[in-house]
DNA sequence: ATTTATCCTATAAACTTAGTAGGTTTATTG
DNA sequence: CAATAAACCTACTAAGTTTATAGGATAAAT
């Protein structure tokens, strides 16, 4: 199992504010939709802002709202952003120290190959692509 | 990160034995050639033969072996033994229950997507392709 | 009988995931 | 200006998974 609550809850927040534009939505009304728990949401919604996905309005009135237009957002940016990395194994994520066995490792390549395919596919599918609403063609194969 | 030491390891030493044809490789040998604990790697070569994709053989000269030819076994076949699932998303596993929200799920096309794409990619390849001595043309693309 | 090896059951430390709790700050509105 | 509604912040915790370790029982060859 790769991909974990937060970056699925987090894919679906950014769905669910893409469909609901213009003011901002409280964090309460994203849970209750969503069905996810006020407090989790909070700390996936915080990293969001941190990293500029998310403008978060305090106050009355206030909320959250996208930053940008649904179809600037990719899946991977997404999904990179709350899982931390989308490689499939440890020695190609950046922040692990050097495999010492990578001078003749059989299988490196082979899970280059892997890391490519996934970050291609979700790099190519935006947040407007998964939006009820969105027309356009259906773009990503099943 | 979506592979852990157990599928890793497992690739390894299918790979190993696969280097080393002919008679039964001892444990002990593999270990210190993959460098893994003698203890863990029990454990992992354990599931190996219940699962028919290793013999093993008891007493004095004793140790494992393939039960086919290399080419016989791909790379998903053996991760999705020794991980439980490639699924990247909980929905997508056999086990799991149901999820609630599947009638308007605006994510699950896209992670069937995903799905597929890992699945064909780690089925394409066999151990036959991962041995260093394997010739004909390197068939997975980086 | 001795050696070498797999096989078996149980335990445990470390890490990650998924979530809770309670309080602080900021902005709007009546 | 006070009440209210909202984001923001720090800390904690329960449960599950990963990555092993320990100690012995069983089997086969010499």
């Amino acid at each position: 199992m790769m991909i974990s609550t937060k970056g699925r809850y987090a894919l679906r927040v950014m769905i669910d504010l893409a469909e609901h534009p213009g003011d901002y939505v409280p964090l309460k009304e994203i849970a209750q939709r969503q069905e996810i728990s006020e407090k989790y949401l909070e700390i996936i919604l915080k990293s969001l802002v941190r990293e500029k996905f998310l403008i978060g309005q305090r106050g009355k009135g206030g909320g959250y709202r996208l930053s940008k237009t649904p179809d600037a957002y990719t899946v991977g940016s997404i999904l990179r952003l709350t899982e931390g990395s989308l490689a499939p194994v440890a020695c190609l994520n950046e922040k692990s120290e050097q495999c010492t066995r990578v001078h003749d490792c059989r299988t490196l390549s082979m899970w280059q190959g892997l890391d490519k395919l996934i970050s291609e596919y979700l790099d190519g599918i935006t947040i407007a692509e998964l939006m009820a609403s969105y027309q356009p063609g259906d773009n990503y194969i099943i």
